[in-house]
DNA sequence: AAGCTAATGTCAGTCACTGACAGTTGACAA
DNA sequence: TTGTCAACTGTCAGTGACTGACATTAGCTT
């Protein structure tokens, strides 16, 4: 056990680039399928014929069938953490989450086209909402993800999670902006990250100037409004 | 083909008679069973054999193993659409579904409980809400429930869903309160009925205020607000 | 080149779920 | 009562997702 590299995977020998190969092969081969045939017509058994694996190896790579179907969303979701992590403490939360977006839509295109084409990951997008078993799995996921973002924001501002409720309605609000945001960009036209970019500032726009108001201060009891 | 009833099942013979105890049966015995070993650590076969029918027979009486654990809530939902649509049309949109949900509990208490103990129930929802695969199939559920219930909101009212956001809102709004109501009973000691409809009409008052005001005229521009 | 080990393949097995077909049993008429 | 029909149920075989165990292959290291 020598030394290692701490970063996101590649220990740049053949057997990293190889893993990597196969990896996107899989997803690329995976995403192609479900998005032509459908979710449920694709078999796990196609999927790996198709690149040449056994089935064995598909399941190495991706804890199930759905976990393919995500694997592009958790780059996107992951950029963004890891951007709003990043956001000096100055910045209000709702400022933050929304610099946090826009930075990471800033980076993440070439990230996304490097392993799939972003058309493909658009139509993916339109099959996830139509897909009964996945449009639950991406209601749990963004529930999960939402909590995520809802301890960071606490942190940020030194909230307890626990008894002060802002930060999650904060966080509520801000990610039913987004996905309305990215369901209109799922039903448009225009696949580029360009579009799905503007039309998140436009969207976030509309809901900053209610949220603004006086943070750091303890919450107003129940019924009392801040807006 | 002779003539039938179009009322809820049971044409009292003794088949339907037979029928409804297998159905009985099997939903206590998959919820006990769901809620001491865990819903994963069940088989479909330990349920069939603890009825003692076929694995088979159980499929011909629930679509899924998922959905045996839904089927009280299924009863509670379908209870509340009725009771929304029997509303008077006088009644504001809050109003009404304020109704719709007090009402159903008053009745469904006697119906639940001729099927499981309502304890049971409650260790269930405390299950589906620790059970991913659960919760995320709860989650899907819950929002083709808002959707059915946007749309009678949108009819009460005629206003036209796909162009006023309002139905769906105050939907949202609603049943996120009812969400927390849920939960929080769930969590509590007192698994009684009295408790949850208690729970329901406290949360409910807080939120009415603020959606009291000017319905059925056109909506404002986005950005306005009404509160 | 030899040895280590990560990556892969193979195989057997579990579990959810389905279609097909056969056997059983209430319901209803003669 | 008895016979017939239709509804229920059981059995069986098969598919597809997923897992553990073990053998095999192929980069990496010295």
């Amino acid at each position: 056990m020598t030394e290692r590299q701490a970063t996101i995977g590649s220990t740049t020998g053949l057997r990293e680039l190889k893993k990597q190969r196969t990896r996107d092969a899989l997803l690329r081969v995976a995403l192609e399928l479900f998005t032509t045939q459908g979710y449920e017509h694709t078999t796990v058994d196609e999927i790996a014929d198709a690149v040449e694996v056994s089935q064995r190896t598909f399941f190495r790579y991706f804890a199930s069938k759905e976990e393919v179907a995500f694997a592009v969303q958790e780059m996107v979701e992951s950029r963004f953490v890891a951007e709003l992590l990043a956001r000096p403490p100055e910045e209000g939360p709702f400022a933050a989450m929304r610099n946090a977006v826009l930075g990471a839509w800033n980076t993440i295109g070439e990230a996304i086209e490097a392993v799939v084409p972003v058309e493909l990951h658009m139509r993916t997008y339109r099959m996830i909402e139509s897909t009964p078993a996945l449009l639950a799995a991406h209601l749990r996921r963004s529930t999960d993800l939402e909590e995520r973002i809802a301890g960071i924001v606490a942190d940020r501002e030194d909230l307890d999670l626990d008894t002060d409720p802002r930060p999650r309605v904060a966080v509520a609000a801000f990610t039913g902006v987004m996905r309305v945001a990215g369901r209109l960009w799922g039903q448009g036209e225009d696949a580029s990250m360009e579009s799905i970019r503007t039309l998140t500032e436009l969207y976030l726009d509309h809901l900053g100037p209610a949220l603004a108001a006086e943070w750091r201060t303890p919450a107003r009891t129940p019924g009392a409004h801040t807006g």
